[in-house]
DNA sequence: TCCTTTTGTTTACACTTGTCAACACAAAAA
DNA sequence: TTTTTGTGTTGACAAGTGTAAACAAAAGGA
């Protein structure tokens, strides 16, 4: 299994991870009680997704008396991280300049967070080329792009 | 039919569309064609996918002589950024910063990018809060975060 | 001890996705 | 005109996902 593969979780089974992540250990009916403030899932549901996310070995179980308490195996930074990176390794490279404008004004940022990304900003313009090209057609397509 | 359901695709049909956006528009045999230079999807699977892709109504026919050209329906650069706007959104509010640092600093950015980055950045500082809480836990749970 | 509650296990079912093969049909070639 | 070839259409199937009911077992209370 590739550390990729690790972190492929499906929506719903994200929503429980947050949970989860967050507690950084939950019972099953934790995790039903918390969930069930946002979702209308039934604790079957739960239940499912749960042992879903163990056989994935995303989650991992100690026994506390009768119950479980899970775990995670994986950090939720990593899995954001690979998330985004995966998405953004499908995107055409000459607009992820753009998509990452419009994002990054819709998203509300600490000072902190906003002080180092100019800093990683000032860093990369020093090397920054002047255009990126598009990637969408297989390498040597002359009418290359948008 | 929401907007953002009209941008619901499938990695493999992603895939495809990179190639119909950048073209403009095109036939199945010349997506099978520049598809196939980077995977070895038979031309069925294409089909299946160009086909799939109309259902979806994310790609349109126009009829030309015994062939279909796909056309969009939808412009890249929407598609481009609900997808990441929703996968930010099932994210950790307080951790998203952290994770567009990450992204930024491995991304390839041209100098115009770089420039406007940086003006939203000076622009968002001015009203930055000094933190972002967490909001993976229901509305209210004290022992919030993480 | 017997019942109720809490938790975990099994089974299910419809829908989506990745992957194709088989078939139908019209146009081009022979 | 018969054959081939490029398209489009239908049908399939396994794996993954959302969603859940039913059942089993153990622990605690009556």
């Amino acid at each position: 299994m590739t550390a990729s593969d690790a972190t492929k979780m499906s929506p719903a089974e994200w929503e429980l991870m947050r949970i989860i992540w967050t507690k950084g250990g939950a019972s099953s009916s934790e995790v039903i009680e918390l969930i069930q403030k946002k979702r209308s899932w039934t604790e079957s549901t739960v239940k499912t997704l749960l042992r879903r996310l163990v056989n994935k070995e995303i989650l991992q179980t100690v026994k506390d008396g009768r119950k479980f308490i899970y775990h995670p195996t994986i950090e939720e930074k990593d899995a954001m991280n690979e998330n985004v990176t995966e998405l953004f390794d499908h995107l055409c490279n000459m607009k992820k300049g753009k998509v990452v404008i419009e994002l990054l004004s819709k998203l509300e940022l600490s000072r902190t967070d906003i002080q180092e990304l100019q800093k990683v900003l000032v860093q990369k313009s020093k090397t920054a080329p002047e255009v990126i090209k598009c990637d969408c057609l297989p390498e040597g397509m002359k009418d290359d792009c948008c």
